[in-house]
Order: structure tokens, then sequence, then C-alpha cells
RNA sequence: GGGGCUGUAGCUCAGCCGGAUAGAGCGACGGUUUCCUAAACCGUAGGUCGUGGGUUCGAGUCCCGCCAGCCCCGCCA
């Protein structure tokens, strides 16, 4: 209802300047303080913009709004939305939309893929930097939030028709590389030799056994630190190590983003490894750069350290490497930069954990200083809490260890077919073990991301299996059966395309709270795109569930005849349209039977 | 020491840039099934929104102080 509540707010203002043209004509400002209604029995809309007047208009705030209202029903335009508004207490007017307006909102949606959510014209592209995991390291439950958070956010901005860049920014690049090609070449020199990859099993134990070498011996240690020179340097030996270390881990997080259906193009850090030094110099020239302790940084304004003194952004070390500052930098420069040598961006967001703000905070107002960012650039990062277990500590195994991705995963799809073999048993129902595959994997992976969606991404995350899954509640299964109970009228004979064509007619006081909510979605869509806050799209699903739910217990269909038959059966088609659009936009498949 | 985030019902959390009597879910208690999947629906109980001030018609929401928890703070990412 977008639309509407934009006409509402050009007529309420207009209606405002109306009834007070003295104060207009003095340069008082009108702001209908327009808003959804907080609840049912208030309407549609309340427009809260009288209280407000009281003082510089000198008159009791329900006066304004009567005067308000007054030019309101004078105008042709609003009365053919509005039934006649309302005052009610200090001063709020209430506006209810025609039923028949509510109806031909349904209606325009019945065959509309968008499901009256506009597209934005061909923008620039929007970067999306998620996931980014570590060459040589396992995936956990860390990368969870970014990657599942990231993947949503890229999905409701493509669907806006924003282009979208999802990048993984991955830490391919770094010191670590000398002690792991190091390690490789005295273990399995074998490998550098063949053409093709070669599997060098698990890259974790890789990982461990390398780090435990660099800490214990000195020589190791030494060959490692020239190894990472000679990397840099760009010998073709190094280079092919680094590239099987990269392969190797690029398969196994392959193997994740495939489960979880991610699309994700790599651009490691290693990318921007050629510009790092017009980093530095762009920054000489612009005359923000200091040389302190050796080290060559930039000065924050308005952050200061311990001592009082204003906080660096080291870009270059006293050794003369730089760091992962200096990388964030070329990315920002990169991403905003114009093509062929940048993105041309004009939105760039980081999906990465909060402990990191402060670290964008300040890479964030360096580039903005160097003059990077494009007029109206939004350059944002995008936090998220930590993972918590039950104990409302880190996530830890009960041996203590971090918990791998994928381990979560298969957890969590063995716990919904548990359920799910103990409800057929119980309803005596027998399905066959593709089916029960099919569904336990849908649901358990769902109920993974949806438990992680539904939460405000900035607070801590406590993680249970128990709570994701619950059937009942804010949660995946909910949901999707919601869903389910949709499919299951059309199976039993329900034509849920009758309705896009008869006219619409409702009485249930179900039907139309089902209505209402329907129309919601377009404003819920602009709201995640603009705050990028995923749960505002889970909690308006688990709200249309509930609406749903009410309407199915209490309204028959398939028993309903004529246009009562037709357009609940539209009613039905349009909740499963909705449910599925925006089940898709946090990254999850629906299901016709669970 | 400085900075960031968090603090709302027994538990897990919402609260849409200041609006009407603070909302869900779980758990507890009590109901509903000749009917489209009861994985549902209906009802009851439960809150001094950490705390003390301030701003104004109006504060969970904005400002200041304090308390508690978590995180970050120069050459790791």
């Amino acid at each position: 209802m977008l639309r509407i509540a934009e006409s509402l707010e050009t007529q309420l203002r207009a209606a405002m300047q109306r009834a007070f043209p003295d104060a207009a004509a003095s340069g008082q400002g009108f702001d209908p303080q327009l808003a959804p209604a907080s609840k049912p029995e208030f309407g549609d809309f309340q427009a809260n913009g009288a209280l407000p007047l009281a003082k510089p208009l000198g008159q009791p705030p329900r006066k304004i709004a009567e005067a308000v209202v007054e030019q309101l029903k004078a105008d042709p335009a609003f009365t053919e939305l509005c039934q006649d508004p309302q005052i009610a207490g200090p001063g709020f007017i209430n506006l209810t939309l025609k039923p028949e307006r509510l109806a031909a909102e349904v209606q325009a949606r019945l065959g509309d893929q968008r499901l009256g959510v506009p597209a934005v014209e061909q923008a620039a592209p929007v970067v999306v930097d998620f996931s980014s995991p570590n060459i040589a390291k396992e995936m956990h439950v860390g990368h969870l939030r970014s990657t599942i958070i990231g993947d949503s956010l890229a999905r409701v901005l493509e669907f806006r028709g924003h282009p979208v860049l999802r990048l993984n920014h991955v830490g391919d690049w770094g010191t670590q590389f000398g002690m792991l090609i190091t390690h490789l070449k005295q273990v399995a020199p074998e490998a550098l030799d063949t053409a093709d990859a070669v599997d060098l099993g698990d890259l974790v134990a890789f990982y461990r056994e390398a780090k435990k070498r660099f800490d214990e011996d000195e020589a190791f240690q030494t060959t490692s630190r020239e190894e990472v020179v000679k990397l840099q340097g760009g010998d073709p030996v190094s280079l092919k190590a680094w590239g099987l270390l990269c392969d190797q881990s690029r398969r196994e997080f392959q193997k994740i983003y495939d489960r979880l259906d991610i699309r994700l193009s790599e651009r490691g850090e290693s990318f921007y490894n050629p510009y790092l030094e017009g980093v530095v110099k762009d920054l000489d020239a612009s005359g923000l750069l200091v040389v302190d302790d050796g080290a060559r940084c930039v000065f924050l304004e308005g952050v200061s350290g311990k001592d009082g003194k204003p906080l660096p952004v080291i870009v270059q070390k006293r050794d003369g490497g730089f760091n992962y500052a200096t990388t964030d930098l070329a990315a920002i420069r990169y991403r905003f930069g114009d093509a062929p040598q940048g993105d041309g961006a004009r939105r760039v967001v980081y999906v990465t954990d909060a402990g990191q703000a402060n670290h964008f905070a300040g890479v964030f107002q360096v580039a903005r200083r160097a003059g990077w960012l494009p007029d109206g650039a939004r350059l944002e990062h995008v936090p998220f809490g930590l993972v918590q277990g039950e104990d409302g500590k880190k996530l830890k195994t009960r041996a203590g260890d971090t918990v791998r991705l994928r381990d979560l995963l298969d957890e969590a799809v063995e716990r919904a077919e548990a359920d799910l073999r103990r409800r057929l048993q119980e309803e005596e129902r027998s399905e066959d073990e593709a089916f029960i595959t099919q569904v336990a994997t849908t649901v358990g992976l769902a109920a993974v991301k949806y438990a992680d969606l539904s939460q405000n991404r900035i607070t801590n995350y406590q993680f249970s299996f128990d709570r994701m899954l619950a059937l009942q509640g804010n949660t995946a299964p909910y949901l999707l059966y919601a869903v389910v109970r949709i499919a299951g009228i059309a199976r039993k004979g329900g034509d849920l395309e009758a309705g896009s064509t008869a006219p619409l007619q409702f009485s249930e006081p179900q039907e139309w709270a089902l209505v209402r909510e329907l129309l919601k979605f377009d404003a819920v869509i602009a709201e995640v795109e603009e705050e990028l806050l995923p749960n505002r799209l889970c909690t308006y699903l688990f709200e249309l569930s509930q609406v749903f739910n009410r309407f199915y217990d209490q309204v028959p269909v398939l028993k309903a005849e004529g246009p009562a038959r037709s357009s609940r059966l539209a009613l039905c088609r349009l909740t499963a349209d909705t449910l599925k659009l925006g089940l898709g936009l946090l990254g999850i498949p629906t299901l016709e039977r669970m």
C-alpha cells in the first residue's frame, strides 16, 4: 500500500495547508505524520500531525484535527480512497480505506509477479560483501550469520531491481600463507609438480600442523617469512602452492554454499594487491598521511585512544608491508571507482560481526576524507552479534571446540528428519524415503536460516536447535506449514486461479484482516531495503501466517460457494505467493507437503 | 583509561527514527477436531521497559549521569 500511503500523505499535507492558509503563508511547515494504524480498530492509517501544531497555531489539537478533516472531506481524491476520517484521543486522525479500494488492491496483485513491489530504475551497482571465510580454515557459525544475512540482503536488493555484486572477500592473502606454503613444500612437494590440483586432504589439520611448527620451530619461522616475500614478489612456485591451497579451500566452501543455495563471486584480498601502493600514494597526495613511529598512518578525527591522542589507521607498516586496513581501503576505492578499474557502485555494505565496527568506522572515515565516495554514495557496515550457546556463552561443542558449520547443518537436518519420522508414525502416514529426505533437508536448513534471520541482527544470538525446529511459534516450520495448508486446498480441488478474474467479495472479519496484512508486503520490502534488517521481513511473514491460520481455521474455503469461494481462493493464492516470495527473499524454499 | 553494542514478562525476543491501554512465541493454566494437514485455533495469568535525572502536549524510543554484561582499542583479520 505504499502508493496509497503516498497519495494520502500528499492529500493530508494539502488539507493542512488549506485549513491553515495564514500559517502556511508565514512558513509553518506541515508534516501529516502518517503511519500505519497502531491497532486494527484505528483503521488502516493514522495521522498524528495535528498534535505538534497545537503550540505554533495556538489551538487545541482536536480542533486542528477537525479543521484538517473538514478539508479532507472536500477532496474528491481522498473520499474516493477513504471512509470518513475519525478523530480520536488527543487529536489523532484515523483513516480507514474503503473496502472496494482494498479489494481492488488485492485484485491488482493477483496477476502481478512482483506482488505490488515497484522495481527501481536500473541503478548503479550495490556491493554486498559477505561470508568472507579464510583460506585453509573451516567455516564456522560466525560465517553462518554473515552468509545467511548477506545472502538475504542481496536477494532483497536484487528483487528491487538493483544490480548486486555479491562479493566474497576471502582471506586469501597475508602472512599466514608463508607458513602454509612452507609446510606444503615440505610435506607434499609432489603437489607442486603435477598439472592438476591435488587433494590436500583435511586443510584444517594441515593449518594446525603448520601453525604448530611455526610456533615451535625458529628455522621454520624464518623460512615462512621469506616465503611471504617470495609470494608477494610473484615467485611462480610460491604462487602455485598458494593456488593449490586456495583451490582446496574453495571446494570445501562451495559445498556449504551449494547446500545453502548461496551464490557468491569470489574476490579475495589478493585481488587488491596491485592497488595497495596506489592507496598509500593517494592518501599521501591528499595530505592525510602521517609517518608515526615508522608506520604510515592516517589519524582519525573524533576518535581518541588511550593517551587522548587521535587514533591512527595504519596503512603501511614500519617494515613496508601493508595490512588489512590497506586492503579494505583499496577495496572501497575500487568498488566506488568507475569501470574498468572499478565497480561503479553507489552503495557498498559489509556484513561482518559487530566486533569490527571500530575498524570499519575508521576505514570508512579515511575513505570519505580521501574523497573516494561519489556524491550520494552509501557506505555501510551491517554488523551482527555473536552466536551463543544456550548457556549464553560463545557457541562451542561439548569438547570445547569451535562448531563446524557442516556439522551444525547436518544436525539440523537429522533432527528435522527424526521429528518428521515420529510424526509420520503417530499419524500412521507412510511416505517414501525421497520425500522424507527432501522434507527433512528443506525444514532443517530453513530452520537454521530463519532462526538467524528472524532476530534483530545487532544483538547476540542464542543458538538452539529445539527452538528453531519447534513446530509452533516464529519458526520456519510454522511458516512452511501455512504454505502447505494452501497447497492442500489446491490439491483438494481448489482452483487458486479462480479469483483472478471474478470480482472479489469479502464479508468475514478474518478475510479483511488477511487482505490488510497481504497489502503490507511492499512497505516491508522497502523497509528491509533501507534498513538492511531481514528480521522485519520475518516478523511480517510470521504475522501473515498467523492471520492466515486464523482465516483458515474459521472461514471455510472449499465449502463456500459462488463469489465467496473464488474470493477466498484468491486470498489463499495471494497468501501463498506472498509467503513463497518472502521466504525466497530469505533464501528459504517452500514445500507442497510436509 | 577511551570507544561501541546490549539491558523490555519465568525463558527467547519484537517494538517500523517521539504517539493512543508496551507486543509475540515458548513455558504455565483452561478450552476447541463429523470440516481444506490440530505442525492449527481460542482464552487466562504474567512487565516500575537496568537505574536516576532531563527535554515536551506525549519517552521503551531522544539527551546526560550511574550500574551490569559482551566486544574493540598501532603495525593480526
